[in-house]
DNA sequence: CCACCAATGGTAAACGATTACCATTATGTC
DNA sequence: GACATAATGGTAATCGTTTACCATTGGTGG
């Protein structure tokens, strides 16, 4: 084969894209061995400056693209993360995977979506993924670690670098405590949102939660009660709707407060989503929000400010959740030490129009 | 090493996950060859029953995992996707990705997802997995084929399999006229958007459009202005404010739409995201719609009708774009035939409360 | 000028599956 | 029972990288 830069042909180089050519073919044209096409391309300080030359050159000549497969093969390091995510299309998530993407992005890793329904059985064919060497590495949003429990209570499975997004994952089967995690201080900001009720005058105040088995729900409820019992107020259970931070089960929760007797005058929805869904609900039966109930929200979700009315809601920092997550996770990947496995970032209050005071 | 199956050892088998047992060893347990083990997992019915349920078996066992790399590398089939997408999280984007990643899942298929945020590099980036065999096709979001106009222009390189998704890809160096494509009539859908403005009596009729780049937004202007036309309205192009399909862009673009001394008694959003935008802008400066200002949407995103008011929109058959998408994509990776590549899918104007007669 | 060491680059063995090719065994036909 | 044919399963090559190991080269100090 002519050789590109010796040049003896004179002939302007055809330039070749896309040709099945592969390190073999390519040390050949640039006239060294395998072993220093690879270092030159992947490990650049390894080799001469004229070396890394002669190889840069003739790979561009020639359009050469490694393959990433048997790159990762031999290294075992796919350069791939999987994100298991009970809805993508959830507003509140896909925030935090556009940031998750990016930082995944800036060291070099692609993002595999696995969106679950929360369907058990997809979850384990995502969290498999690793196992199959096809990520390095999970970042979950459930409550729910993506593996068999026979695998998770064998001493000898380790679990792979993962990290929780906006959830606390528990097993039966394994110690989750050390599990890093991403999230805000759940239960400071459900007494937040309460107390941001009690200020305005609201006593009776409904709750329509999510997924009760979550102990982001849970813990959101935990500091509803400690508001209302730092208020004096007793807990009433049958204020609460549980419900699965969708907007539909806003508006089902919604229609069932609506029946109770005593109607409360205001709703702390723990997604914004579910917000929209209540306070559709309420304008639906003759009801104006704020006038005659106050709804708050939870997430504050990109459009949450231009809804009508603009929504109180707890801020996620949503960027940050997603690049943390990132970070931690790689630098698992990377077998970094983790000095602190929980995060927790800051939330704020946003007092927008959907609450008002009583009187 | 012990056999699995002639179980001279009466101890009961200690269960090893995830142990690194790999073919060579699960030959060796199962006490048949890699050929065997190989066979009879991915090609079930080359073997005998007796040799099928040995092999499994013994997998089940040991847990055994197959590298999904190593079995990628030989058969140069990645089982991955790529979906490169301007916005990840936009709403209708979302949508689709979700029965996207499902249809995907269903064949077996895993999603890469590529936020772009419109950066060309960052669609070279995405379009380069297919290059460098980490994907074995290519879902396109927007108008612009994800790889470098040199390549484009040479002989040598064929596009790898891909489809667009509710846009038309475009080149100066390519003929993309037979790019696969799942879309719906924007043309018409922009034509009878109008037409419902028009029969309420509107005759100042704005329009926020989409990225002014894109076909799709092109062809739905379009249709806006065949409808004028037929119903003897002149084109005012100082009604026409350009966009970019995001909800900001609509907000900024009623602005400047109040700023105009005639004030259009109707604004055609090109996206819901958008008409929220607008909604919003209009609420804020004293407006209602629709008493004072009708507002149409585009898309039907998922809470378009609990927004308030509930809008008035052309919905898009989202999910089964994804599917679609997804299914023509898998049928050109599996080389068959695509008999037609231009699928075009009914949408639907949804009449909701943003819209009302100008009377 | 020699011994020594660092820098450089080559050879060949991995990584873990799949599969072409072949040898063996089972099945069926006359 | 002999033979053709189908079914089965083994051996070893292969996919395209990376890298351990080694050989060579060039530079430095004595």
């Amino acid at each position: 084969m002519e050789n590109v830069l010796t040049g003896t042909n004179k002939k302007p180089l055809r330039v070749l894209f896309m040709s099945n050519i592969g390190v073999k073919e390519l040390a050949e044209i640039a006239g060294v061995s395998t072993a220093s096409v690879s270092r030159a391309l992947s490990n650049p300080n390894r080799v001469s400056k004229r070396m890394r030359k002669k190889v840069l050159l003739a790979a561009e000549q020639v359009g050469y693209q490694p393959n990433r497969l048997a790159a990762s093969l031999r290294t075992s390091r796919s350069g791939n993360i999987v994100a298991i995510i009970p809805d993508i299309s959830d507003t509140f998530n896909s925030g935090v995977i556009q940031s998750l993407e990016r930082a995944a992005a800036e060291r070099g890793y692609s993002v595999l979506f696995g969106d679950t329904q929360g369907i058990r059985e997809r979850e384990l064919v995502y969290g498999n993924m690793v196992n199959s060497k096809q990520a390095d590495g999970i970042i979950v949003f459930s409550h729910r670690l993506p593996f068999e429990d026979e695998l998770l209570a064998s001493d000898d499975f380790v679990l792979p670098p993962m990290v929780n997004s906006c959830e606390y994952a528990h097993s039966a089967f394994r110690d989750t405590s050390l599990l890093p995690l991403v999230t805000i201080d759940n239960v400071k900001a459900g007494r937040e949102a309460t107390e941001h009720l009690l200020e305005l005058g609201h006593k009776d105040i409904a709750v329509i939660t999510g997924d009760i088995e979550s102990p982001s729900a849970r813990q959101r409820l935990e500091g509803y009660k400690e508001a209302l019992s730092q208020a004096g107020i007793p807990f009433r259970s049958e204020l609460i709707q549980a419900g699965d931070y969708t907007l539909e089960a806003g508006v089902t929760s919604t229609k069932k407060i609506l029946l109770a007797k005593k109607r409360p005058s205001a709703i702390f929805c723990m997604c914004d989503e579910s917000a929209l869904g209540c306070i559709a609900t309420l304008r639906e039966h003759g009801f104006d929000v704020p006038r005659d109930i106050s709804v708050l929200g939870f997430d504050d979700i990109r459009f949450a400010k231009y809804l009508s009315p603009s929504l109180t809601t707890i801020a996620q920092p949503v960027e940050e959740i997603g690049r943390r997550c990132a970070e931690i996770l790689l630098d698992m990947i990377d077998g970094k030490e983790i000095e602190e496995p929980q995060t927790i970032l800051p939330h704020k209050l946003m007092v927008r129009d959907s609450t008002s005071a009583i009187w």
